[in-house]
DNA sequence: TATTTTATTGCGAATAAGTTGCAATAATAC
DNA sequence: GTATTATTGCAACTTATTCGCAATAAAATA
């Protein structure tokens, strides 16, 4: 399962590179200036997602959207679970450098961590 | 648009109250021993959230899980926003009593959250 | 460079969750 | 007991996501 470079994944990685917001299939496929099948660009963001070069985030509505890694980038800031925030003025999802914290019981072992807030963001207020 | 009591509606609070856990639409007509029409559930369910006598939780699955506020049953611990537990090996979700907290730079306003931990429950431990 | 291998893509169909319109039913008010 | 209208069931619809399969095209190999 070795991957192949393609014009497909460089213009999907390069549009979530240069997004602020986290970005849902529609999103890209609107947004992306080459006509990629619904299908494949599924495909390409979960292959994303396993190879770590992005996460996805799954909001109040249901739906996934996916932003690049930041951790990846710059792997010394090690923001492996942060807050997002959607804006329910402008509906957008983003990244926020705010790390979750928690202290739990004993016996769980958290693996993973899907946190919304939702609001008003800073662009909207 | 006063609400009237009907069985359907006490059956399905019953079960919500009774559950440890946050429970989906199917999870319910699975579980409650009345027949209920999909459609229905969810209008119920929907109604409950709307009188806040329930909450929604929407996990990485994508999928609503709904369960009692303990607010409404005591209103003196107001556990407003919570963190859910979603344990990936017996696949239930669960509200934890651990409040969420962070500390959001200014020009945000955040009106709810949805957050939910994944891993492994103290149960499956 | 030509050929082979197989990852990737597009298409269409399938699945699954949730919603909606509408007519029938049944709580509640009168 | 009757009238009002909230609630329900049914079927159809929408939307997000996935899947099978054949065609395409990277990358490896000769």
């Amino acid at each position: 399962m070795n991957r192949r470079n393609t014009p497909t994944k460089e213009a999907i990685l390069d549009l979530l590179s240069n997004s602020t917001k986290a970005l849902s299939q529609d999103a890209i496929e609107r947004q992306i200036n080459i006509k990629i099948n619904r299908a494949t660009i599924y495909r390409v963001l979960n292959r994303f997602c396993d190879d770590d070069v992005v996460h996805k985030i799954v909001a109040e509505d249901g739906k996934q959207y996916f932003a690049v890694c930041k951790k990846c980038e710059n792997p010394q800031e090690v923001i492996q679970h942060h807050f997002h925030f959607r804006c329910l003025l402008c509906d957008t999802i983003e990244c926020l450098q705010v790390p979750v914290e928690y202290s739990f019981p004993n016996g769980y072992e958290v693996q993973n961590a899907n946190c919304v807030l939702s609001g008003v963001c800073n662009d909207c207020s």
